[in-house]
DNA sequence: TCAAAAGTGTTTGCAGTACACCCATGT
DNA sequence: ACATGGGTGTACTGCAAACACTTTTGA
């Protein structure tokens, strides 16, 4: 069925910047395209949305449908609009970025889904259409975000230790953190549940291991708390 | 001319919430609809993107047209997808917001343009599609990005004294502060330089004039410094 | 002379920062 | 026994918060 209208209309497509933490890196999901325009080269997940769904559902759908992710932390970035960011017509881009846990990550490795592959954001190779410039603001609110919100969490395990966690920060951020006192900071937030259960790896003391609770977090964030760093 | 295409598109729409500062109040723009649907109700100044513009110049263009405003401070706030947000077909909308100096709203006020009037946020009548929505989405941004970027300059004439910026403050957050601290932190930053005008008004003491030093800013965010409050 | 907003410093407490050593484990 | 990262407390410093009176003007 064709469809006909009266002025033109520019195309509309999600493209999604998803973040992993691995190796001590913050890594991104890049899939390789097959197809004509930039064929061969790496892009971000992203395709066009249908005119039946919202902007979140295109999202989720092309990531599952690309990169075999689901139930991912998503979060609407930026629409970008430079009238010839495609070659071949106009396409107007939504762009979002998720945070994945390594649990999924690993599963994701594994399995196919055209070619998916997690590149550290340190190395990332040429990129189509203006998706360098896609990645580029993610990276800088994913950094914004880290510093006054909680979300640091939905990069690691269920289960993860202090160091686990301040290494996450110092990745992302580009710093160095105090181990006392970025402790002692995240601590008190009381956001941190202590499990029963410790980390052993290594010749060395065994780490506590925490998870993060939610239920915590709605209520302080309901009584206007302010989480920083 | 027609235009034909294999799937069916989403039309795009960008929104505008466009505020101002008078009165003691944050003051929101609105028009009138002149057209189905919603006709008689008030709404946010917008209209479809065409196909060879960005979505600043589309934002900056209904402004224009609508509401006689250019050259304000704008930035893109949010996309919104709901599937039935409008009535006659599926419309995707990008929503900015915008700030403008008081001299400019005046001149709006006498112009004609449709039929734009202000409104403060503490009233705002029933507003057409999801437009509510939008507002308080701006708002919630308008109230963040104030406390960590020095914009509430682009909400006060270009000459203003330390009691307007803190008046304007106070509006916006919903907060009551301190003369003395305010003051002390705001000059600190060094970003106003003081004029050799005052401002009379009423029966006491003159007002030492400032104006906002936008050079200075530039060198002090390359330099990375945290501005807050 | 009165009313009304402008302008100005000091004290106090808390939170951020800097910093060094012992602990538990595997090899 | 040694190497490796886990875990802990204190002193200092600087910024935020609280707070009250004098100044200048117009009426």
């Amino acid at each position: 069925m064709k469809h006909t209208y009266e002025y033109p209309r520019a195309a509309l497509t999600v493209d999604c910047v998803v973040f992993g933490f691995d190796a001590a890196e913050l890594q991104v999901l890049l899939i390789e395209r097959g197809i004509s325009p930039f064929k061969g080269q790496w892009a971000l997940p992203g395709g066009f949305v249908r005119v039946d769904e919202t902007l979140d559902e295109a999202a989720r759908r092309e990531l599952l449908e690309e990169t075999g992710l689901e139930k991912l932390f998503l979060e609407q970035l930026y629409t970008f609009s430079s009238v010839n960011r495609d070659p071949r017509e106009r396409v107007i881009s939504v762009a979002y970025y998720a945070l994945t846990k390594p649990t999924y990550h690993r599963t994701q490795a594994t399995t196919d889904a055209a070619d998916a592959q997690w590149f550290s954001v340190r190395h990332i190779p040429a990129l189509a259409f203006d998706h360098a410039d896609i990645l580029a603001t993610a990276l800088q609110r994913l950094r914004g975000k880290l510093r006054y919100e909680p979300i640091g969490f939905e990069l690691l395990p269920p289960k993860f230790t202090l160091s686990h966690l301040q290494q996450l920060y110092e990745a992302v951020l580009g710093t160095e953190l105090d181990k006392r006192n970025f402790r002692k900071k995240v601590l008190s937030y009381d956001l941190l549940l202590p499990l029963d259960e410790t980390h052993r790896e290594g010749a060395h003391r065994p780490a506590q291991l925490f998870r993060f609770d939610p239920v915590r977090y709605e209520k302080l964030k309901k009584k206007g708390f302010h989480f920083e760093l």
